[in-house]
DNA sequence: AAGTGGTCTAGACCACATC
DNA sequence: ATGTGGTCTAGACCACTTG
């Protein structure tokens, strides 16, 4: 007896979590891009010589590790990656209506500090694109951002105007550099103004401030984007729900 | 009640999710206490009138919603409540071996007011029981806790010596109290020192701190269960995985 | 050995979106 | 009208836990 493309179930794993992971590791290399539609169920199932049920509990498990879509009537679909999660989420500034804006103080190339390249998984000294950004509301200037990019990635993102740039980062990473952000990961913590951000934001050095630093992956598990962001401490808020 | 069928599905709900929302009616109702096993999936399905797939589909609904827990061979399970999800895990203290201790500063019955009231849902004035709690670690004092319980529901705490209640306050509400912590959800903001939190933990007043207001529900909904927890600033660290 | 939940099958039919 | 995913059925067999 033998199946027409087959998957190998690894002893002790399930047949839906191998085919999953098959699949997974087919939209990791790119065979269905960000954006594109998957075959349909029904012939994925009947590919891999296994039962329809089978085969959507493969695609639900992918559903919950946010690596596809399904749409009712349309199909299933690769996410097209994040585009709104900026750390201004954990911010309040009473002016909930305004559009979020955002100004590049600063673009250089330069070795990259040990810390940033700890979590981008580079070498320390590493020539790598740092980003000072400010980002405002309602006029005035409520976050500080200092944001490293890998180079061979982003040297889309070494020359032009940055004020051309928009103000959302994660689709300028998709259309100038192919960079889908999948998944990131944000460390809160708390610490003290100072120099350059107490400046930009209009802050007395020594005031009180929240910190988020991000960690943003691509689809493959890649670390793409180290960012540090600073806001007065007592405009943050955040809520987290216990189950 | 042993009619065949059971339940009726609202025009637009899935049979599953109506099975599900009725065993949710249930449970909350106390038909099978926290901890206790639930009839066997097959005997569900055959109450109901109902296929094995569609009752385990309900049944997983009920799992992703915090209701019930099932294992393999043992059965299904009424989930029996919060018990370890301490403020403390927001903060970093340096000795992750220490096990925290808690005492108990004061206890007293007074009018609940506006801030707690409303959490609770309850009036303001009502009278109500609050807690002035230490949390330590390593005989530290690390955090101070404000804390305010609804009156009918928690008055066995009202007596005896709070020096007998352990280090951890959910399981004593589930022995003592009958109340289960079913769901709980944390509001952290940043804010000063002053006054009696300050001296507690031995720090300045106007030193910067992170302050947790947690609201705790049980499986009811109702909010049985107002903190505030206050703790160093610069102690404080926070993960968010964003999808 | 008996009872439980977990996996898998091979269908049928429904609801939604698009042409 | 066609193709997509969503629901539901009625089984079979497997894996785990307990007496």
């Amino acid at each position: 007896m033998s199946r027409p493309h087959g998957v190998q179930a690894e002893p002790g794993q399930s047949r839906y979590a191998a085919l999953a992971a098959a699949l997974r590791t087919r939209i990791v290399a790119g065979d269905w891009p960000p954006g594109t539609a998957l075959p349909a169920e029904q012939q994925l199932a009947a590919e891999q010589g296994v039962a329809l049920g089978t085969m959507r509990r493969a695609l639900e498990l992918l559903t919950g590790q946010g690596f596809i879509e399904r749409v009712h009537g349309r199909g299933t679909f690769v996410k097209p990656g994040l585009s709104g999660a900026s750390p201004l989420r954990f911010f309040r500034f009473g002016d909930g209506a305004a559009a979020p804006a955002s100004r590049i103080l600063a673009r250089d190339t330069l070795p990259v500090p040990a810390g940033a390249a700890q979590q981008l998984g580079i070498a320390p000294g590493t020539p790598a694109l740092r980003l000072h950004r400010l980002r405002l509301l309602a006029q005035q200037p409520r976050l500080f951002e200092e944001i490293w990019l890998p180079l061979p990635l982003f040297s889309t993102l070494a020359s032009g105007d940055p004020a051309d740039w928009g103000d959302l980062l994660y689709p300028l990473f998709a259309s100038r550099c192919g960079v889908h952000v999948h998944r990131a990961q944000d460390v809160i913590g708390f610490c003290t103004l100072d120099g350059a951000p107490a400046q930009a934001l209009a802050l007395p050095p020594g005031h009180p401030c929240a910190r988020v630093q991000r960690q943003a992956f691509d689809l493959a598990g890649r670390c793409i984007e180290a960012r540090t962001t600073l806001g007065d401490a007592h405009a943050f808020h955040y809520t987290v729900s216990i189950t």
